[in-house]
DNA sequence: AAGACGAAAGTGGTTGA
DNA sequence: TCAACAACTTTCGTCTT
């Protein structure tokens, strides 16, 4: 659907399409085919549901794509955004009255947000596609009146955030409080509610999300890289992962892989750019060893890597 | 001296009565 | 709403390289 027929990265055919998650898959590399395929079933029911018959087609939906597609373009262009989007509001309060205070307060907040959405995003170095899913997040939240009681920039590191999950880039909860200075509780429990109120389906992260990152920090070659990989896939098979933070076992296999392949780093070094202790590390790493029967093949490697 | 290891106590969040 | 609980952190002492 949606006209994209072949993967971008390999020219492979062979895509798989998520509806769900609005995502196309390609299965021989796993390239993340993005497509506008703005298809949130559940916010868009609940549109309909209060948005009358009439609306049903071209209504509310029409407005996020419109204002989705809009957010990638330049500042100039912004402000006719806006203006379809009063326009399309227009015929709505000619029904009723009040509703314009309202949808003005909305459009004076959403500048301000999008503007902070901005910067907090470019700070991460966010791709597009995560940046204008955040935005419509956020859009939905202010349209819900979910940002009353909260303040507007933790809302949107909430959006951020719940964005950079659903695209499988994940980002820390401490790399977005860093960027967006709101204190990490605060963005965890605002992502919690506005995922929750809007019915935002989440898969829980996966550590291998975050090797890639993790690994280039640390300057360690792609072979290592897959090697964490294939480590964090046995562990899931031992049920290793679950309960636990993908970032603490996402750093104990990176551990692993880089001993080796000898590329040692002390756990201290990794432990930083994940974000976690080496009391973590150290846990996630004696689990690894033990349930996974690594040690033999880690003293084996060792010893080749000793002469 | 630096890194690895592990014990113990503390923190914040989830869960279930 | 509160208490129990698991995961994770902090801190610190000891062992290894």
């Amino acid at each position: 659907m949606y006209y994209v027929k072949k993967c971008a990265e390999c020219g492979s055919a062979n895509l798989f399409v998520n509806r769900e998650k609005g995502e196309i898959i390609c299965k021989d590399c796993g390239l993340v085919i993005e497509d506008r395929m703005v298809e949130f079933g559940q916010e868009w029911r609940e549109f309909e549901d209060s948005g009358g018959e009439k609306r049903r087609r071209t209504g509310a939906p029409m407005t996020y794509t419109q204002f989705d597609q809009g957010l990638g373009t330049e500042v100039g262009q912004k402000a006719d955004l806006f203006q379809l989007q009063s326009k399309d509001r227009n015929k709505f309060f000619r029904l009723r009255k009040w509703q314009y205070r309202i949808s003005t307060a909305i459009e004076r907040n959403l500048k301000l947000a999008l503007a902070e959405l901005k910067r907090v995003s470019s700070y991460l170095k966010l791709p597009k596609m995560v940046e204008e899913e955040a935005a419509m997040i956020y859009t939905q939240a202010v349209q819900r009146g979910l940002v009353r009681g909260r303040s507007m920039e933790s809302v949107v590191a909430g959006a951020l955030y719940a964005a950079c999950r659903r695209h499988e880039v994940p980002r820390t909860l401490d790399e977005l409080s860093e960027a967006s200075s709101i204190e990490k509780k605060e963005i965890g429990r605002t992502y919690r509610f506005v995922t929750r109120e809007l019915g935002i389906t989440i898969l829980p992260s996966n550590p291998a999300d975050y090797i890639a990152r993790f690994a280039s920090s640390l300057k360690l070659a792609a072979e290592t890289q897959s090697k964490a990989v294939e480590i964090l896939e046995k562990a899931q098979k031992e049920e290793l992962t679950s309960g636990r933070g993908p970032t603490g076992i996402a750093a104990a296999a990176l551990y692993v892989a880089a001993l080796m392949h000898g590329e040692k780093r002390t756990q201290r070094e990794v432990a930083d750019v994940a974000g976690v202790t080496e009391v973590t590390i150290r846990n996630r790493y004696k689990e690894l060893l033990e349930k996974l029967n690594l040690e033999k093949e880690l003293k084996k490697k060792q010893k080749l890597l000793k002469r």
